[in-house]
DNA sequence: GATGAATGAGTATTCATTCAT
DNA sequence: CATGAATGAATACTCATTCAT
């Protein structure tokens, strides 16, 4: 448990939503201590954090805690409904959980190339429980064999991404409103299922 | 039409690969020309680019560009075998254009904060054709109304999408092969289609 | 009369300690109060001194208290034996007291160019009554004039001094080992004085 | 051999001076560069010095190689007269080095901890051949065994040193004026010698 | 067309010191 | 007395860009 402090938690917001809109290294540290009420340029962030990509760190690690309570929370909802009812309750979670952490993603894609291995392990972490739960959902729900419940899986989750990808990573204008793609994907899926 | 000479289009190379591999602004201009074999550090390059901005619009242009003459050829190879042959091979296609564009998207992928206009731009081109394209092969082939076949399209597509993003933009394991990737993204959509 | 605690002394004990094994500039604060047993940067130092200067000071004014202590046990111990004994048992004390104030010496040699006052004051305590200690001791044991007795005590102590300060002062290592210096030291000293 | 230009060896020059003057640590690049006729703090320093650090290394060099030309030149002065004329020629010959090499002493022995083996480095050099080199002359002059010549070498140059040390290095008032010195000194070495 | 040299504007980080608690 | 937090001032080093040769 990383100490917590008020100061401590209004750098780091303050420093994620500004790696989300301009990158970490179009970030300065005396914008951070702007942004976060402290005189800039002084280095009173360095109190909090040892170096600007310890915060970085911090800011995602915050960011992954925040996931793994929402996905907690998640499991109480699930078992209840028929298949299509099922799958469409599960992609509006998905797509809520996706917004929630646009701003961690955008920070991900941005600093893939400058920090792998910090990037992969974050994104392991998003991407591994997602899969394997829905992969399990599925093999319960509608009785597929473990490896091809894998299969189907990756490909759905994988559209599901693609319905918030262009826009959060490239700001590209959606090409679908999220009803019908929900509905398209649900179809895709029972249809799948059903043959 | 751009001035082309031997230089130039070095430098373009050397940028475009150091730009995918340690970002823009990891990118110094001195490296840049170390790379296309000027001396490091004495502005050589701005014999040719008026800016690093405009070497990186170039090097996107140029990507954009070979990314049409790929389309062109492709026109020749559709319309010939059933259903589920004309996907698999749609889905081949598509991937290995994700695979020649993929420094191009690592790019774009870091940039979209700095600088949201032009990835924006590129982006749209880079999809566009692919979605308008698909949408009307899906209405050929199976009979879809317009509407329908958009949807669908945009769905299938982001799911192929999916298989490289997390990869290319992530670091991330690839969670499937490409051959079960295919396979099972062609039998969700034949489902569908055939529902 | 300054105020004495055990927690100034320790913070004394630290600061010299420090100063010299990396210079007074190249000690931090923070690392002196930690090294004191007080918490890093809180700033702790400063109900004991009113600057880190003020510390410095304090710390050379105790380095020379004690030198004078030492000064006046000596005393005690001269005036017996022949002309080559003395010689040898004062050789012996002067590279003991160099050895006892070898962090002192570091620390003014390095701060001579930042401090001159500081440094000039100390070192005219710490040479000057050496000095003429030493012609008083030739006068009387050799019957040397007392102009005389002061160029041959300048002289031979700077021959002492510098059986330490290579090593001291500049890392490099001692060309005789003390035995020898001493002896060869004691029969130049004598065949001046025979001559 | 290092690449040399007039603005690199301003910088030097520059350098060393202010080194001398407050210390490597107190002297910031950006008052180098406005001593060398450089815009302060634009960093054009780096174009000829990888760091702060490798030009200290430059300097330092350039002083060392400096005294290698004065030690051939004096070569060609020695062997001719008594014991007495020679002894002064060399003790005058070896304060005159001292003097040239007072600027490089003060920062060598500023920076002895911080930078221990580029110190002791520096110092092997500057010692170690004038201590060999007088050894064979004694040995010459005098029919000394190498074993004592090597000790009496030691001692008598150890002496001569001490005749700057206190002043160069500590900033302290000289206690005997060159003459007297060196007058003494003679005396002291040729009655060791005639002993 | 290429280069050596220069510069203006940053950029992360350090640090002595202060002060309310 | 000690501490957590804050700050003003520095500091080494980087970099895109310009320009005379």
């Amino acid at each position: 448990m990383t100490t917590s402090s008020p100061t401590r938690d209004r750098i780091i917001d303050a420093a994620m939503e500004l790696f989300g809109a301009h990158g970490f290294r179009g970030t300065s540290v005396a914008k951070i201590e702007a942004a976060a009420g402290l005189t800039p340029g002084a280095g009173g962030l360095y109190h909090h954090f040892r170096s600007k990509e310890d915060l970085l760190r911090a800011g995602i690690d915050r960011h992954l805690a925040r996931l793994h309570a929402l996905r907690d929370i998640r499991a109480t909802f699930t078992g209840v409904g028929d298949l299509r009812t099922e799958l469409t309750l599960t992609a509006r979670y998905v797509l809520a959980e996706l917004d929630e952490e646009r701003e961690l993603l955008q920070i991900l894609a941005a600093e893939a190339r400058s920090r792998p291995d910090l990037v992969r392990d974050a994104v392991n972490q998003l991407l591994g429980t997602s899969q394997t739960g829905f992969a399990a959902q599925l093999a319960d729900l509608a009785g597929l064999s473990p490896d091809r419940a894998d299969a189907v899986a990756v490909v759905a989750l994988g559209a599901l991404f693609s319905a918030r990808m262009p826009r959060d990573l490239f700001n590209a204008t959606p090409a679908l409103d999220d009803e019908t793609f929900i509905r398209t994907w649900v179809e895709m899926l029972s249809a799948l299922v059903a043959s």
